[in-house]
DNA sequence: GTCTATAACTCGATAGAC
DNA sequence: GTCTATCGAGTTATAGAC
C-alpha cells in the first residue's frame, strides 16, 4: 500500500489542471511552482521572487494574476488540499474499512494504525508543512477539518456501528468511540516524533500497536477472572 | 484549583530576578519584555524594535546583550518555560495524583482530565504560542518535553504501578498506560479546539470525559456478561 | 539611530497575436 | 493598431544587525 506517493498525485492533479482550465502557460507554472515550494519549505518560508524563479516567470506576472502572496495560498493551496491531500490521505482507510469485513475489529484497527504511521512516516516533511501551514492560516485548517475529519469520521462511525450491531463491541457512541480511536493513533504518532527515541524503541512499533488495541479493546482495568 | 493565573506566576518570576540575579536593569527589561511579547503574539510577530521600545530601551542595547534575535529566544525563554510554565502545567498534577491515594483509579483520572481541560481553557492563548513555537524551535521542544514529558511520566508512572500492585489495574507496562492515558486527554483537547463547535456540544465535556473514562477502563469490547 | 538585506508589491515599457 | 500577457527595475516597508 501506499505505492504511490505524494509526488505522483501532484503530478496527476497538474496534468488534469493542464488539461481542463484555460489558465496561461505562466499561471499554471506559477501554481505549480508554488505547490512545490510551499509543500517543501512552506508558506512563510517561500518568498514571491522565488515562486518566480522556480516558474521561470518574471515576479510581476504573479501579481497579476494573484492579488497578494496570500491569495496564491487560498486560491491554489486549499483546493491542491482537498484534492491532492485529503484523498491521499484517505485512500488506504477506505481500502482497509472496506476489504476486511470477515476480520475481527481489533485485526482491522491494527491494520489501520500500522498504515497510518506508514503513511506519515513516508509523507513526514509534508505533514509537518501542512500542520503548521494549518496551525496559521484558518482556511486551510477549515479545508482540511471539514474534509478529512468529516469523512474519516463518517467511514469509522459506520463500520463501528456495524461491529456494534454485530455485538463485537459495546453499544457507545461511535462518535465517542472514533474519538478515542483517533486519540489512539495521534498519541502513537506524537510520541513516536517527539520523546521517540529512547522510549519508544524499548518496545518495538508492532508491539506498541498490539498493547495500544489491547487496552482500546479491553480497557487497563483489572476484572475479575471468569471462573 | 487554578486559582493563581499565567500572568501572576510570570510576575513572582521576574521579582525573583530581580532580587537574586546580578543582571542590569536594562537587561532586566529586555528579558522583561521579551517573555511578555513572545507569550503574546509568538517570536516571529514580535519584531526586536517592539521589543526595545516595550523595555524602554535603545534597540542597539539589545545586540549589545544577544547577539540575534534567537539568541533571546533560546537564552532567556527557554529557561523561562522550564522554571514558569513547566511547574505550572504539573501543579496540579501533583497535588491530583498525591492528594486522592483513597479514590479509585478512573475517579483520580476523570479528576485530572477535567483539570486539564480547565487549565488549558483558562491559558487557551498562551498554550496556542507555546505550541506553535515548539513546532518551530528545536530547543524549546526540549525545554518542554525533556521536563514536563518526563516528570509527568514518571508522577503518573509511579501512580499506575502502586494501582497494578492493588491489583486495580492490569499489569501492562507503565509507559504503555502513560501513553494512552495521555493520548485520550490530548484527543480530548484537539477536538474541543478543532472540530469543536458542532458535536463536541452533542455530549457535554463531563460526559465525555466520563465516557472516556469507562472505554479507558473497561475497553470497547463486548464481553460476555458474567452470569 | 544608521545600515543592509530582503520581503511583498507596483507600474510603465514591450512585444507578439489578431 | 490595439489588446493582453509579460517583464523586471523600482517602490515601500520592515526586518535584523551593530
Amino acid at each position: 500500500m501506499n505505492e504511490s506517493g505524494f509526488e505522483e498525485v501532484l503530478q496527476t492533479f497538474l496534468e488534469e489542471i493542464k488539461r481542463e482550465d484555460k489558465m496561461t502557460e505562466k499561471q499554471r507554472r506559477i501554481l505549480e511552482a508554488s505547490i512545490k515550494l510551499f509543500a517543501e519549505k512552506g508558506f512563510h518560508a517561500s518568498s514571491t521572487s522565488e515562486i518566480a524563479k522556480e516558474a521561470g516567470v518574471a515576479e510581476g506576472t504573479i501579481f497579476r494574476h494573484y492579488k497578494s502572496k496570500k491569495d496564491i495560498l487560498i486560491a491554489v493551496v486549499a483546493p491542491a488540499i482537498t484534492k491532492i491531500a485529503v484523498p491521499y490521505i484517505l485512500k488506504d482507510v477506505r481500502k482497509i474499512l472496506a476489504d476486511n469485513n470477515d476480520r475481527s475489529f481489533a485485526d482491522v484497527l491494527a491494520r489501520l494504525y500500522k498504515n497510518r504511521l506508514e503513511l506519515i512516516a513516508a509523507n513526514e516533511k509534508h505533514f509537518r508543512i501542512l500542520l503548521q501551514e494549518a496551525f496559521f492560516h484558518e482556511e486551510l485548517r477549515q479545508a482540511l477539518l471539514y474534509t478529512v475529519a468529516t469523512e474519516m469520521k463518517q467511514l469509522a462511525s459506520q463500520f463501528v456501528l456495524q461491529r456494534i450491531d454485530a455485538g463485537e463491541l459495546r453499544p457507545l457512541p461511535p462518535e465517542v468511540i472514533f474519538r478515542v480511536i483517533f486519540s489512539l493513533i495521534l498519541g502513537l504518532v506524537t510520541f513516536k516524533y517527539t520523546v521517540g527515541q529512547e522510549e519508544y524503541r524499548m518496545l518495538d512499533e508492532d508491539e506498541q500497536v498490539a498493547l495500544t488495541m489491547d487496552i482500546l479493546m479491553n480497557g487497563i482495568a483489572r476484572r475479575p477472572e471468569h471462573e
